[in-house]
DNA sequence: CCTGTTATGTACGGGAACGAACATACGGCA
DNA sequence: TGCCGTATGTTCGTTCCCGTACATAACAGG
């Protein structure tokens, strides 16, 4: 499975805690990230207290996989690298942040944590900014734009998923992952959908497609006939299913809780 | 390379136009939509006015790669996909949508539009906005707000087509993206970075890294020695890598235009 | 300078999915 | 009823990448 954890050259190295190197930060320095650039006098203003300049060792961990973190971070000189870590340790870097951006989309997202994991890919300097004031700004906004933006979120982690399985998991996993996804959004047990049109969502073959939606209707889990496909075990798609769906599942739930819905 | 265009069988299939079924929405019927559901009652009255209950058959395109689209959907009994089409037809589904969201996310993130396509996947109906009340919403946002949400849009792009690299595209291909891609935020031509480490990025064995790394020295584009790659020929590596490399590039520089960094 | 560690190079067998070509089977429609 | 288009089944050689094992080479420290 691609990249498994290697104790013998341990992935992350050494990593120095991030510092502050200036209690207030120059202003000019904060040009350097484009967000931070980008923003309006009077906004910097309101941050500038709270922008500390540090550190960022290659290695470092900003975030943790599901942790809710109290800062966001600019880099200035720094790159960092959002991974997706599986069960197995095997990773996939899901995107990059470097000077054009931010880490930590999710604290004014309102999810206040991700399931991925942010790591200083490229050593170097950015400005780390206590989330509150994030939060803050997202306190205020109407619960219908709040409620938009953690399913955003939630859509984000679907995607990124996504990304992860593309990368690591077998065309009958994902599959299964699929049918799961489908059958979540859908009333019945059925789906009217052709092995062709799956296999134009998953991007594979269709005979591939064929290949696994036989090995499934064998074993008895689900029942197919021309576009027709049945679901008859739920339970046992789950077992063959890659943790992918659950992660999905789960930040789904998490961020969009059902309270309303019943 | 995977699924094509396959002319015979037309992926998307005749797709009668999205009619509404009901002039006025009846409020019942929002809450089989989760996000409708979970909606104040203040809210949902002033979006009532706007909420048509359409149909959604099969293969109906609701958003076109990159195209502006009026309006945003909360699928009620529908299902849409987002897919990410390559230059030459492949497709991915990065995300489903269901009773569970909404289609046009990047209408509220301030984007309007996005590099990916939304078609109905699982016939069915669901309500349909206009997104003007969206946008109304997005231009009371403060300015640091706006900012940070074109952001996380841009990101999601990343993300999303960092999928479809792992799905369609070789390792070479891979290889040069991420180049390309940290070159672009960082100062000189030269990245600290050891062949182990950009595995474990791509989710790939170091030995495939090392003779990608060993092709592209051969051909003159890179130089590298024991962690420090220096980038010879950028529009060498321009010329190997994939599409997805350019378009994440042009959706960052759509979405946050340099004016202010000069 | 020698030695251990880390980075890179190479080679071999195996598996998953691909592209292509074809075979079968169901179902609507004339 | 028979036909035709669409859906599904099957095969074969190929490619890309994996897993493993090991070889070389640079640097770091004693």
């Amino acid at each position: 499975m691609a990249v498994s954890p290697r104790p013998k050259t341990p992935r992350v190295r050494a990593a120095k805690a991030a510092v502050p190197t200036h209690i207030l930060a120059h202003a000019e320095e904060t040009k350097l990230n484009r967000l931070l650039a980008a923003l309006p006098d009077a906004e910097l203003k309101r941050w500038l207290p709270d922008l500390e300049l540090v550190d960022l060792p290659l290695g470092h961990v900003l975030y943790e996989s599901g942790a809710t973190e109290p800062n966001v971070y600019f880099p200035t000189s720094a790159i960092v690298s959002l991974l997706y870590v599986m069960e197995n340790g095997d990773s996939v870097e899901i995107a990059v942040v470097g000077n054009e951006g931010i880490v930590g989309v999710s604290l004014f997202m309102g999810g206040n944590s991700t399931p991925s994991r942010a790591v200083v890919q490229s050593a170097g300097k950015g400005y780390r900014l206590n989330a509150q004031i994030m939060k803050d700004e997202f306190a205020h906004f109407g619960p219908a734009t709040r409620l938009l933006l953690r399913y955003a979120q939630a859509l984000i982690t679907q995607m990124s998923q996504t990304a992860v399985c593309n990368r690591h998991h077998t065309l009958d996993q994902q599959l299964c992952r699929w049918l799961l996804l489908s059958l979540d959004r859908l009333p019945g047990t059925e789906l009217a959908m052709t092995q062709e049109l799956i296999a134009n969502m998953l991007g594979v073959r269709r005979e591939g497609v064929t290949e696994g939606a036989s090995k499934l209707q064998k074993v008895g889990l689900i029942r197919y006939a021309r576009g027709r496909i049945t679901v008859l075990d739920r339970v046992g798609l789950e077992k063959r299913v890659c943790e992918c769906y659950a992660v999905v599942k789960k930040e789904y739930d998490r961020l969009l809780p059902m309270e309303l819905a019943a």
